[in-house]
DNA sequence: TGCCCACTCAATCATTTGATTGATTGAGGT
DNA sequence: ACCTCAATCAATCAAATGATTGAGTGGGCA
């Protein structure tokens, strides 16, 4: 039996359900993507990883258009669970934009793969719409989130009346996201950039 | 003769200079890697689109790896000269910041291209050292063009004084590439962003 | 004229890669 | 004990793909 690197429930069993499969193929296949992107997924790497044959993983997911929506989904999930970890309610909109920021520097040290795997899904999500039907409510989620804050921030005096929400969301995602994805940006410089956003949004006294 | 897309120059002669086919093929190359990213890159569709043998391609290209720092390099030679059009010396930082604003519109326009080729070769240039050497310094120029500008204007008084230039450059070409990146941006929502960034840095009277 | 060499092509190779086939295994139900 | 079927594998296919080989071809120069 080989490596078994998965080690809970039930090893002495050499079948596993159809769930657990599939769980474990989107994680070798992320795992194999941050190593060397989509474009070097291979159906044969992502077998020998999760320790199987690779008609058995065509017998699990059908296809490899139907391996990067799963990869898709299951980045998804990740999103959601980081996403509602947190709730917001009687805040303002400054303190929601401080918890976003929280929230935002807590993914970028728990999960740095994810926004490799996210870019690369958005990049395939031009020429794949499953693809974009799955990540694209992604962004404008984490979107909307933003504008709602500012939204809110304008309203209770935390920002600037003149600021638009759309834009500054559009912003502070993009600028956020941008910053994430390069490979040559610090901790530091994210530290540096959250700061700036925040002076560049903030109602001066 | 097959299909002479390129009706210029000497359409009567068979043989082209060695240079001529390196831009034709980066051309085409890059026309492919828009319609089907750089994953769907082929040696053989670049060489049908130029109208020549596999073997002539890797005569003038010895391999793909070549092939992608040739694209790289066009996309660069490109950026140069749309950074260089507009001399700006003597302007305020205000000023500055306008006519790269309106650099960035006129590249929207006139080049949407090459964000998207850019795109891929930053994804690449992960795993690709001969990519990240011709296409990160790409990106640091811009960032530092921005910071010279942003450095200016606090100076002369166009821009809040606890403004930090690093952070802004770094927030405005982030949000800027970002938003021209996404598929679901419209032009109108640039103009929105730009507009609200020309408010996050500007100083209050 | 004759040679050199940049340039070009048809044919072919060696791998890679997504997918399929047909047989086998074993857990759970009756 | 027997049956069923989800799960698994070894073997194989067909197509795609980057690269090479070897044979030209013609323009320019001595």
């Amino acid at each position: 039996m080989k490596a078994d690197s998965n080690p809970c429930a039930l090893p002495a069993s050499k079948r596993e359900s159809g769930d657990d499969r599939r769980i474990a193929v989107a994680k070798a296949a992320r795992q194999i993507i941050v190593e060397k992107g989509l474009e070097g997924l291979r159906t044969r790497d992502i077998a020998a990883r999760v320790g199987i044959n690779i008609a058995t993983l065509h017998y699990h997911v059908p296809t490899k258009e139907a391996l990067v929506a799963l990869v898709a989904e299951s980045i998804r999930d990740d999103f959601r669970v980081q996403a509602m970890r947190h709730p917001r309610v009687g805040k303002t909109g400054l303190e929601q934009l401080y918890m976003e920021f929280d929230d935002f520097r807590e993914a970028t040290r728990e999960m740095p793969e994810v926004i490799i795997i996210l870019t690369e899904l958005v990049e395939r999500a031009r020429r794949d719409a499953t693809v974009a039907e799955i990540v694209l409510p992604m962004h404008r989620f984490w979107r909307s989130r933003f504008e709602d804050i500012f939204r809110l921030g304008i309203a209770d005096g935390s920002f600037r009346p003149d600021l638009d929400p759309e834009a500054g969301a559009m912003i502070t995602t993009g600028a956020l996201s941008d910053s994430w994805r390069r490979p040559d940006t610090s901790p530091s410089m994210i530290e540096q950039a959250l700061a700036e956003l925040e002076r560049a949004f903030i109602r001066k006294s």
